[in-house]
DNA sequence: TAAATAGTATACCGAACGGTATATTTATAC
DNA sequence: GTATAAATATACCGTTCGGTATACTATTTA
């Protein structure tokens, strides 16, 4: 068993149940069934912890998504879309669902030039490229706008969840044009 | 001088920038040119002063939000896309964004039962209430489908916004069918 | 077998946390 | 003009914070 990813995964379910500034290392520590001392050895200061736990979930991500596109078809823009928003709904309604753990960093780090908040630009700039990527694939006209649109309404179904927006009326038509 | 009101704008500063948690009740005071002792005479606990940030945060926005849309002509469906989205576009690019504050409170207090994360919800209740109220007003078709698909749009721009996705391609174009 | 490595257990550090106590000053009102 | 209320200044409380020190144990490797 690898020590420092258990830790790595088990501070990812803290921080994401209870935020940055609300997790203290010792409870940290514990929940990862190790020391304070193990744990400072890993990642010299709580700064570092963070930093691997945003790593490892930004990784996390991308490969579930890549995973889930994996076993569909992508034939169309719309398959993209449906695709795209399907594995945000099964992700929504998965239990222990608490917002996105890269907008939460923005909302705690609230300076861009903290450490927390970059990551969590790149890994946006990172999957919107990604979804950019995916319309090019089929020759789709307007990909970067198709991307960007899709990206937007994912953040916002997202960030509806988080909120207790539940049912949504919705339209994801919008992209077809 | 209101001082309550005085130490309820300036801790709505110190929250928005630096996060709940991270802000200290001594700095809260002295920011506010007051001493702790007022400010828990007034609002009993730091939780307290949270509600009542979060209480008049929510009458401030939806203030200017009907101030907005009384300065604009309301005649189609896409007056109310693009007003909508038009507040949203002069908060996002104003000095010191820092995203939606009640979206930030749901990330650093995750338990729908914890009265940030309550008073969000509503809050975002109230706003889909008020969207859905100006699409019925005009007596347009589908009103609660265009509602919460420019309600889920501006979330995603606040957000988006907030992750430092600048200049994004996206479609507006999605509430007309 | 002996040295080196990695992890455990636990106590401790100074600083900051949320919150309170005491005493003094300011402003309002009868 | 004096009582009453409200705000200030400041020190303090117990607890928790991030981080470190010390000593011990288990595992690996030469």
């Amino acid at each position: 068993m690898n020590l420092r990813e258990q830790i790595i995964k088990k501070s990812l379910e803290v921080f994401y149940q209870q935020g940055f500034h609300a997790s203290g290392v010792e409870l940290l520590a514990k929940q990862a069934g190790t020391t304070k001392r193990t744990l400072y050895a890993h990642f010299g200061n709580k700064e570092g912890l963070i930093e691997a736990v945003l790593n490892y979930r930004h990784q996390q991500f991308m490969m579930q998504l890549q995973q889930y596109f994996a076993n569909i078809e992508i034939m169309s823009a719309d398959d993209i879309v449906q695709g795209y928003l399907g594995f945000l709904q099964d992700w929504i309604r998965s239990d222990n669902f608490y917002g996105c753990l890269f907008i939460n960093a923005c909302a705690e780090f609230a300076n861009n030039k903290d450490m927390p908040h970059r990551i969590a630009n790149e890994h946006k700039v990172h999957l919107r490229q990604w979804l950019l990527t995916q319309f090019e694939q089929i020759k789709e006209s307007r990909p970067q706008q198709k991307a960007d649109t899709l990206f937007v309404l994912g953040e916002g179904l997202i960030v509806s969840a988080q909120t207790g927006q539940i049912g949504l009326q919705y339209s994801s038509h919008l992209l077809l044009g």
